[in-house]
RNA sequence: GGCGGGGUAGCCAAGUGGUAAGGCAGGGCUCUGCAAAAGCCUUAUGCGUCGGUUCGAUUCCGACCCUCGCCUCCA
């Protein structure tokens, strides 16, 4: 059995087939940012997520193409714009470099394409005007083109598939009423947006008339430019399913690109939010965290990998401070045992265990059961430990133990920890500490001990002699 | 109101119709001049409540309680 995966399609767990008749090849499409602002942990919960599943793949032995947008045209951003007079390029640019960073900093794998959204205007005119041609689409009288979503489902298609909605019972908000003086239907939603004074420079000519694309429309016309009409996963955070991802799909279905009998996305993923310290993250809670806020506050991209690949990506997540030190140290633990292996092994090379990788397959392939790995990770670490304190580990079985390890990283993506080299300053001290518990002046040993440790270095004495450690501290 | 998650040790978190992975914290031990660090060992008669099915239920069924999210800005 293969990589078993959640379809919200079909709301159950189910084998994982590309339509690749090889069965190897798989495009696969995640909603990426817009920017508009740093991103948050929430936000790259789902890109640590979305990078999980594209190495498990791989790992699995597909050949995958993955495909970010950028959304660099959004109201959001075109509010900001008008604030900060800068052009939207300028703008966009800075936000969208401070992502590709953090996306580093992470440890991301780059998906091998990332579309802007402003640099396919001319598909996503053609994908609008296809509509329209098929009678889907319409344009209202303020030059704003809509997408009908009753004109649709009489087409024979349905709307409605990856959330089980009853659009009489849903509560009509204000926001509905709000930006609808023009729609035929509520429910209907915007193509492309007219022009309003609001939006400054920010237009491109259409056939409608000048204006910007809607929000859904750029997904749908840059994933099918670049995977197909019709093509394997799509990957996003839950918050996408409705509206963004149902419209994804009724207006690539709409234009009925599509092979016979095929849909535009085989296998649709959505990632759960994370809470932070219980409650939804806000700005004006004091929760709202920055990948930036976190590495400013001492923790590492490592570790705040690690926090989110622990916990399953279906399932909210609560994101707190005590839970980045127990990342912390977990990861440390992992990383003392990965450390005294390389140090054994050398330069000896070897074969991962195959019984440790395949207990470690079963569990991702169930749906990516994080915990159920990390939990085969560990087993395995304590069981190398009792070899290491026993004095079984040859360099063979070490360079054995090691290559395990990253056969199972090309998945986590953790790679290892940077071993800091100490200064010479640093590393005098450590030799005047030894001549002095030579001398047996322990007074002076310990006084230099501190004195290290003041300066960010922990002493740890081995039966091997002493080692330094750099401190990983929280700094403010 | 509709729809969908979730309630497992101090905390986080897997899991199974047959008696509870893993991580953190805590405790014990080893090592040490002493420490620290590190490692090992250890920690739930119990899986929201109440019923039912069963030889047996945390796991299946029913009811209930609590909690979180989505319902056209949102990762």
């Amino acid at each position: 059995m293969g990589a078993q995966l959640f379809n919200t399609l079909t709301r159950r767990v189910e084998e994982f087939v590309p339509f690749d008749t090889a069965g190897k090849k798989v495009g696969m499409y995640c909603c990426g940012p817009t920017v508009y602002d740093f991103g948050h942990i929430g936000n790259f919960r789902t890109f640590v997520s979305s990078d999980l599943l594209r190495r498990y793949l791989e790992f699995r032995g597909f050949s995958v193409t993955h495909v970010m947008n950028i959304t660099d045209v959004e109201d959001k951003i075109i509010a900001r714009v008008r604030q900060a007079g800068a052009s939207l390029r300028e703008y966009t640019s800075k936000f969208e470099n401070a992502f590709l960073e953090d996306m580093r900093s992470l440890g991301c794998v780059p998906p091998h394409h990332m579309p802007r959204a402003t640099e396919h205007i001319p598909q996503i005119i053609a994908l609008i005007q296809k509509l329209i041609d098929r009678g889907i689409a319409y344009r209202a009288a303020d030059g704003s083109v809509y997408f009908s979503i009753d004109k649709y489902q009489a087409s024979g298609c349905k709307y409605g598939r990856l959330v089980n909605l009853n659009f009489d019972e849903m509560r009509r908000g204000e926001r509905v009423q709000a930006d609808e003086y023009s729609k035929e239907s509520v429910a209907d939603f915007a193509l492309w947006k007219a022009h309003v004074p609001e939006d400054g420079a920010v237009a491109w000519p259409s056939p409608w008339g000048d204006g910007r694309p809607g929000w859904h429309i750029e997904c749908s016309a840059m994933s099918m430019k670049l995977l197909g009409p019709s093509f394997d996963l799509h990957v996003g955070g839950e918050d996408l399913a409705f509206p963004h991802h149902e419209d994804e799909i009724a207006q690539s279905e709409g234009a009925a690109l599509q092979p016979e009998g095929r849909p535009f996305v085989k296998h649709w993923v959505h990632c759960a939010h994370l809470l932070v310290e219980g409650k939804k993250m806000s700005k004006s809670l004091g929760n709202y965290f920055t990948l930036r806020d976190l590495l400013q506050k001492g923790y590492g991209g490592r570790e705040i990998r690690y926090l989110l690949l622990k916990a399953h990506y279906r399932e909210t997540f609560n994101f707190t401070m005590e839970g980045l030190e127990e990342a912390r140290a977990a990861l440390g633990r992992l990383d003392e045992c990965l450390s005294k292996l390389q140090e054994i092994a050398g330069p000896a090379t070897a074969e991962p265990d195959p019984e440790v990788i395949a207990k470690f397959i079963a569990a991702l392939d169930d749906d990516l059961n994080v915990s159920a790995a990390w939990g085969v990770v560990f087993d395995w670490v304590r069981d190398i430990n009792r070899q290491l304190a026993a004095g079984e580990v040859s360099n063979e079985r070490a360079a054995a133990a090691l290559a395990t390890w990253r056969r199972m990283d090309v998945v986590f993506g953790l790679g290892q920890k940077q071993e800091s080299e100490a200064p010479a300053e640093i590393q005098q001290l450590l030799d005047e500490r030894q001549a002095a518990r030579k001398a047996r002046d322990f007074k002076r040993a310990d006084e230099l001990r501190a004195t290290l440790k003041d300066k960010g270095w922990l002493i740890e004495d081995t039966p091997k002699g002493p080692k330094l450690k750099k401190v990983e501290g929280v700094l403010s």
